[in-house]
DNA sequence: CTAAGTGCAAAATGTTTGCATACTT
DNA sequence: AAGTATGCAAACATTTTGCACTTAG
């Protein structure tokens, strides 16, 4: 059903050592070519099929997508910031966020996701 | 410094009256392509200024980019809830809402941005 | 008349697909 | 050996740009 190789391991290795920053496919890519006999296609191929295996999360915020390693146990019980400027991630272990996300959803029906994006205290110091 | 053309008064328009919606440039192209003469680049361009002058809102949680006029009087003190399947916009009287931004803000110094992405409860039922 | 706006075609950008080859099991 | 993965080149989709022409003030 799915055959391991060099390239998935070394891909899926890269994205859990970077865990707590959001990688474009380019960064992912020029990172892992000069080593390694890496294709971009297949960068973008196994990135998705990690996606739908729900093992990573991707942005399309920006025009670049952004992809991020998601461990499901450490995660499941929290939400995160995405700063729009950086790509960083904060993981909010915030008892006021998660009870507005219960919030939302009982009073309001909506389901919001478990990324909120904006702008962290560093980028917004910057004001670039 | 800028003129007022046909295109423009017919653009701005029609984003007033779908304030509600969350409009792609081919949603809007395609509708006001029939009855008048619009290129599509000329769309993209008022759009991209209506951006920067900050009368509308572009989203790019999608492949296409969705569009909304704001009415800043209106929207500046409450949130929005944007569904990713269906792009409605909801405009989110809410004190916990209004609470959490600015308790984020304060104490994990992250300013979070006025449209929270989501799924709305009819979107929610279909399941697909 | 001059500055700004328009719209076509072409370029640029990010992503996906077709296909022949190579690798896993 | 059969099925899956790879990677190049080509296709695709969305957005931007160059340029000649038109329009508003």
């Amino acid at each position: 059903m799915s055959y391991n190789t060099k390239q998935k391991d070394i891909i899926l290795n890269y994205l859990i050592k970077n865990k707590d920053k959001c990688l474009t496919i380019n960064q992912i890519y020029d990172y892992l070519k000069n080593d390694n006999q890496i294709g971009l296609t297949t960068v973008y191929r196994f990135l998705n099929k990690l996606e739908k295996d729900n093992l990573i999360k991707k942005y399309t915020d920006k025009k670049e997508a952004t992809y991020q390693y998601i461990d499901n146990e450490e995660c499941k019980n929290h939400i995160h910031l995405k700063c729009i400027k950086c790509n960083k991630i904060i993981h909010l272990d915030c008892n006021e966020a998660n009870h507005l996300s219960k919030h939302i959803k009982d009073e309001h029906n909506f389901n919001i996701d478990s990324t909120i994006f904006g702008i962290c205290k560093e980028c917004n110091y910057e004001k670039n």
